[in-house]
DNA sequence: ATAAACTCTATACCGGAGTATAGAGTCAAC
DNA sequence: GTTGACTCTATACTCCGGTATAGAGTTTAT
């Protein structure tokens, strides 16, 4: 029971802070449904378009490019095909995400003892942040 | 007191999964310094350049943009400037690092929920894994 | 001493993810 | 009833991160 206000293209642009045709870019890439449209022809949105440009844009932060942020938004909708499919999809979803979090977590732990280090003074020849991922 | 052992720009390629323009686009970009080269002019690397360009790659998928990895790397020279400059980046680059780990562990954790709901055979009408993230 | 496999620079091209522009229609407000 | 801010489609352009190609030189193996 969310809100049913009904917002334009632009007001959808503002509020998520991408420009107008990127919403409609997103729509020809299929990550954004089709959306409503006045007799004008006018698209017409809720707040949840708003919601998912956002989750694109942090997903992308992250790494995932839009086909893979499509196969997530993907997640959301149980649809005709049943919930063990659902299930297999997510499962394969989740050991990327985890993946990436053990990845960001070496990086994490190199920069910080690269801070230790150097407050400790060392002045350590080898600083091993690159030796941290392979 | 690594491998001294001297690789052209072929080796490297194949040992990190890349191919040679990509390295010396590297070079170019700033990621690689220079190698050095022999009389003919073919460059010549240690296996440091393999690793190096594993963990560009790698922080490629965390989201890292070349520019941002080009800051990465240079967390691992003290150089000519000193330790306090170093901590000041390496915080600075922490944080980033840190974010992208909370973002991705909201994903995880809906994800994991998705599927318990699944498995519990909750046909939930609103799947939540957008909300995760704003 | 020649072929095969490598390297060099320079330049052009590609796919992904937008961004900008042109030309036309719509809507609200005066 | 016209002005200004919006929207529409279609098409072209941009930036990033490579990839491919051309034309020339080098190295190794026979």
């Amino acid at each position: 029971m969310t809100n049913k206000k009904q917002l334009q293209i632009g007001d959808v642009a503002r509020a998520a802070g991408v420009n107008v045709q990127t919403i409609r870019y997103y729509e020809r890439r299929k990550i954004l449904a089709p959306a409503e449209r006045k007799d004008s022809g006018y698209r017409l949105y809720t707040e949840d378009a708003v919601t998912t440009i956002r989750f694109v844009k942090h997903a992308q932060e992250l790494g995932f490019k839009l086909d893979e942020i499509r196969d997530l938004l993907a997640l959301r909708i149980p649809s005709t095909s049943r919930c063990k499919r659902v299930r297999e999809r997510s499962i394969a979803k989740l050991s990327d995400v985890q993946g990436k979090i053990k990845m960001l977590k070496k990086i994490e732990r190199t920069i910080l003892k690269l801070i230790k280090d150097c407050e400790a003074d060392v002045t350590s020849k080898e600083c091993p942040i690159i030796r941290a991922l392979e």
